[in-house]
RNA sequence: GCCUGGGUGGUGGAACUGGUAGACACGCAGGACUUAAAAUCCUGUGACCCUUAUCGGUCGUGCGGGUUCGAUUCCCGCCCCAGGUACCA
């Protein structure tokens, strides 16, 4: 039989669904190993060629697993709740479910295409009541809890309440907002609802004020992504930063347990350093500066303490809560135009844009802590309100952005560390003595930090502190598509509902947008009351709450008492393997370690860290084709003829196109603007060019891989997903490269097959050749998965059949061994040779994997490249027993060696056994 | 801007710890088989120079410098591209 790809697929994807062949095994003495893809967000367009790229990644290492003789858990699922079905929603008035089932359905049928082994039993959605009620469980413990600085640990409210009314809040360390200090005495007398808004100050789970894009026009907060240059994308209306009460999640309490437990992680450095930065630890020292007229204080947390003496003024964020009440009368006007002028701008933009320096001095002033000088208050837009105070001390001379800003609106600058020259840029290194700075003069930098530490402890006007520039993250979304969060109010406070009443489910509603009122969309839901009295919390919760934890589910996916019972928990433990794109680096990957952490503190879990292993698969990017249309008629002109004409680029799809050249009569029907296309041709044909971008439905430049699997099937897809490159690139997808692949898969069923595609093998032992090639493969191919290079062991896997075939191997021991090695990678057709062979059907992906046998490799010799002073000049075929000198001495005495030698005598000999030899003249 | 990664033939990439740059494929060119096509197989293929052809030589891993007997690999400076930048997922 010819290889039949597509009946080959078919027949064994069914045979794995009906068998249950891939669910894992709930027994629990067997080695466990936990594969892990981060779970797709069901999109409307379906799974494009870039989607399944960590999934064949995953599933190779998956089936490897089995192969080694673990217990592997493998499952998949989706991330459901999003913004996209939402907005689809908001303009066809389609529920966000309907939609959601239907893509899930899709995706489903894709992936199942593509012959994964996946546990589908576990499978999860988001967006499942079933599932997010144990979202909104977690939420609850987060309400239920306070975040104790003294032992580093969350704990139960109930605690912090015995504390309160036996000995008031003085001697508790929490994370928490500022409380004024009471006694037991105070606290028991307080009124419920008084004691309640106290403990919101210190829950893990808790309300506050933040800054965020409202959008007035369409009445709702909109995401950095959403706004462009001060505008919504969507309708293009205005969009200001607004203060408003949001839930929030303590994450920053956890900073530093999450910075410390990442050395232990078996990550990539990169991401490690990502993670690291974006928690950002900084030491230094908060320092009170007191206003001139005015009883405030301006509080700014500075990592260069020691530069105080170079501190000229002072710069606070325009939204710094004081602005308004020490701005000075003839500055009114002009501070206020200058905060309305940044309320328009995103953090993002404010960042970004250093070249245009913008601020405003709002005609206060303060004195210097150490000096009797007075130092202006400015506002300006560099400082961000929402790291560390929101107020910065400027030392112009040795800081860049201040330097900047100082420039620009001709403010002193003076040096107090020596090492720069201060007339043409700022110094910003730590290194240097200090000077013009009284009782610091020359100290280091070092020692100035702790000296002037010391010295404003001592004067009461600040303390060394360590500042993180992670923030608490916003838990509450005025979006309709998420998790209510289980919360009711009554009297203004946030009460949890009760755990029997989980999960709260989603009420309907007429429309997906927000009220008249500004207020979010579920507000616009009758009758939404708890027990038909208490309005409930109207916001839900952000994308990364069910996915901050859904690797626990899989656990246990279907226990309907606990999110997942102990026993599974422990059992199946870590996840050993967590694959998915690097842009997750400090939003999922941050979030599913606070709540591991979390988890672990209440005692529900026995680690503290959810991902051992992590590995980055790349981004797939489209390569996008074009057409050059002469400008101003319909003609179309051949890319290398293009610049005899003025022409305009234009996308064509990338479906019309093979190897560059566009298949005219498809293209023509592609678009009806191209019916009438007339063309330039370069002999014969139409070359397009083409360039690399993001794979989306508006550049034409989508690859679909149901269509490859059609064409080549599964098998092909995977490995030449593979064949691509290195799984942790990001590349184009290009098709061209795929007959390849296919051709090899190809040549490999022909191995099994006679001239008449008849299935012969013969039994007699494998030759010495035979074995050679073989294990060379084993060997490669093992160290190619352990080290995740799947795109060099598909090679090796071309080289070895490439051989065999030279051999005219039809050993069946040999090509059994091969069939297995395949298995993981191209697992359609190795089960039907698998079959063919003679053994029982579905019992490859518990087979043995093949031992290497380093006997069969062994050279006795080697081809020395011979270079003088580093240029190679021959190659020598030498013994590998022979020592040193012999070696040098042969080398050296060859004739040829002797040419290039020109009478000289080296004066060097570098001697690599097995690698080089070379000659320094 | 800041953080992180990347840049090697016409194309995707290989070279794992500083040791023969371009494995394996695609594409292209030429050939075999065929009435023809498909499929399959064989040969060549980094650039330039020399040569009738061989033989041979020079250059070459984004750009400029450095370390080394030897650098795609290590160090310094720059350019370009990609991801993230806290309410996209």
């Amino acid at each position: 039989m010819d290889y039949k790809f597509s009946e080959i697929e078919g027949k064994w994807q069914q045979f794995w669904a009906q068998n249950g062949t891939f669910k894992a095994e709930n027994s629990y003495n067997k080695p466990k190993y936990y594969v892990l893809d981060m779970f797709p967000y069901p999109s409307g367009a379906g799974l494009h060629v870039g989607h399944p790229l960590g999934y064949i990644a995953s599933d190779i290492f998956a089936r490897y697993k089995r192969l080694t003789g673990f217990n592997v858990l493998h499952p998949m699922g989706y991330d459901s709740f999003g913004l996209p079905a939402e907005q689809y929603a908001i303009q066809t008035g389609q529920h966000p479910a309907i939609t959601t089932t239907n893509n899930i359905n899709r995706y489903r049928e894709q992936l199942d295409r593509i012959g994964f082994s996946f546990d589908w039993s576990r499978e999860i959605k988001t967006s499942d009541p079933s599932y997010y009620r144990w979202t909104q469980w977690i939420f609850q413990q987060l309400f239920n809890s306070w975040y104790n600085t003294a032992i580093q640990k969350a704990e139960p409210i109930e605690n912090l309440i015995a504390i309160f009314s036996q000995q008031g809040n003085a001697s508790v360390k929490a994370a928490c907002a500022e409380t004024p200090e009471f006694t037991a005495l105070q606290w028991n007398e307080l009124p419920a609802k008084e004691q309640q808004k106290i403990l919101l100050n210190y829950r893990i789970a808790y309300l506050a004020d933040s800054w965020v894009n409202w959008c007035p026009a369409l009445g709702t907060v909109l995401a950095n992504d959403e706004v462009k240059d001060g505008y919504s994308e969507r309708g293009g209306h205005p969009v200001e930063q607004k203060l408003m009460k949001q839930w929030s999640l303590r994450i920053a309490a956890y900073a530093d347990r999450l910075l410390a437990s990442l050395n232990d992680l078996d990550w990539t450095d990169p991401i490690k350093e990502m993670q690291r930065n974006w928690i950002g630890k900084s030491e230094g020292a908060a320092i009170q500066f007191s206003l001139v007229d005015h009883a405030k204080k301006i509080e700014v947390f500075s990592t260069r303490p020691d530069t105080i003496f170079g501190a000229t003024f002072l710069v606070l964020a325009p939204e710094h809560e004081l602005v308004n009440q020490i701005t000075k009368a003839d500055y009114k006007d002009a501070v206020a135009a200058y905060q309305k002028s940044a309320a328009i701008k995103s953090e993002r933009d404010r960042m970004s844009d250093v070249k245009t320096i913008t601020g405003q001095f709002t005609g206060a002033y303060v004195h210097h802590p150490f000096l009797d000088v007075q130092i202006p208050v400015w506002i300006g837009d560099y400082v961000l309100a929402s790291y560390g105070t929101g107020a910065v001390m400027a030392v112009p001379a040795h800081d860049a952005r201040d330097y900047a800003f100082a420039k620009h609106f001709n403010l002193n600058i003076i040096e107090v560390v020596a090492g720069g020259d201060i007339s043409i840029a700022s110094y910003d290194a730590k290194e240097g003595l200090l000077l013009n700075s009284d009782f610091l003069n020359g100290l280091t930098v070092k020692e100035a930090v702790k000296k002037v530490i010391a010295a404003i402890e001592a004067a009461e006007i600040g303390k060394g502190k360590i500042n993180f520039r992670l923030r608490d993250a916003i838990f509450g979304r005025q979006r309709y598509w998420g998790e209510p969060i289980p919360v009711y109010y009554q009297d203004d406070i946030p009460y949890l509902i009760e755990q029997k009443d989980l999960p709260l489910t989603l009420p309907s509603i007429d429309k997906f947008i927000p009220t008249e009122d500004g207020e979010p969309p579920l507000a616009r839901a009758h009758d939404w009351k708890y027990k038909n009295e208490f309005a409930y919390e109207t916001t839900t919760m952000p994308g990364w709450a069910g996915s901050s934890w859904y690797y626990l589910r899989y656990m246990d996916s279907q226990n309907e008492q606990v999110f997942a019972n102990p026993a599974a928990l422990k059992y199946w433990n870590q996840v050993d393997l967590y694959i998915g794109g690097s842009e997750h680096a400090t939003g999922h990957l941050l979030y599913a370690r606070f709540f591991c952490k979390f988890l672990f503190d209440l005692g529900y879990l026995t680690f503290d860290e959810p991902f051992k292993k992590l590995i980055n698969q790349g981004m797939i990017q489209g390569r996008s084709n074009f057409v050059y249309r002469v400008n101003g008629t319909n003609q179309y002109v051949s890319f290398d003829l293009k610049e005899q004409y003025q022409t305009t680029a234009l996308h064509a799809d990338v479906n019309c196109v093979e190897n560059d050249i566009l298949n005219i009569p498809k293209f023509k029907a592609s678009f009806p603007e191209f019916a009438n296309a007339e063309f330039i041709l370069s002999a014969g044909k139409y070359y397009c060019g083409f360039e690399v971008e993001k794979m989306s439905k508006s550049k034409y430049n989508v690859v679909n891989p149901d269509d490859i699997i059609q064409r080549y099937g599964a098998d092909t897809l995977r490995m030449y997903e593979m064949f691509l490159g290195p799984l942790e690139q990001s590349k184009p997808w290009n098709t061209n490269g795929i007959e390849g692949v296919h051709k090899f898969l190809r040549k490999f069923w022909k191995l099994f097959h006679n001239d008449q595609f008849d299935f012969q093998v013969a039994d007699a032992p494998a030759s010495k050749q035979e074995n050679k090639a073989l294990h060379k493969l084993i060997k490669k191919v093992q160290e190619d998965i352990e080290r995740f290079s799947f795109n060099t062991s598909v090679s090796s896997f071309m080289i070895c059949v490439n051989e065999l075939q030279d051999l005219k191997c039809n050993n069946k021991s040999v090509l059994q061994d091969l069939v297995i090695l395949l298995s993981p990678y191209a697992p359609h057709i190795s089960e039907e040779l698998w079959a063919l062979l003679g053994n029982s059907a579905g019992s490859l992906s518990t087979t043995k994997f093949p031992v290497y046998n380093p006997e069969f490799l062994v050279e006795d010799e080697f081809s020395y490249p011979i270079s003088i002073n580093g240029k190679t000049k021959i190659n020598l075929a030498i013994s590998l027993q022979l020592n040193q000198q012999s070696v040098i001495d042969l080398v050296l005495a060859n004739a040829e060696v002797q040419k290039y030698l020109e009478g000289k005598i080296p004066k060097k000999v570098i001697f690599v056994k097995g690698k080089i030899i070379n000659l320094v003249v």
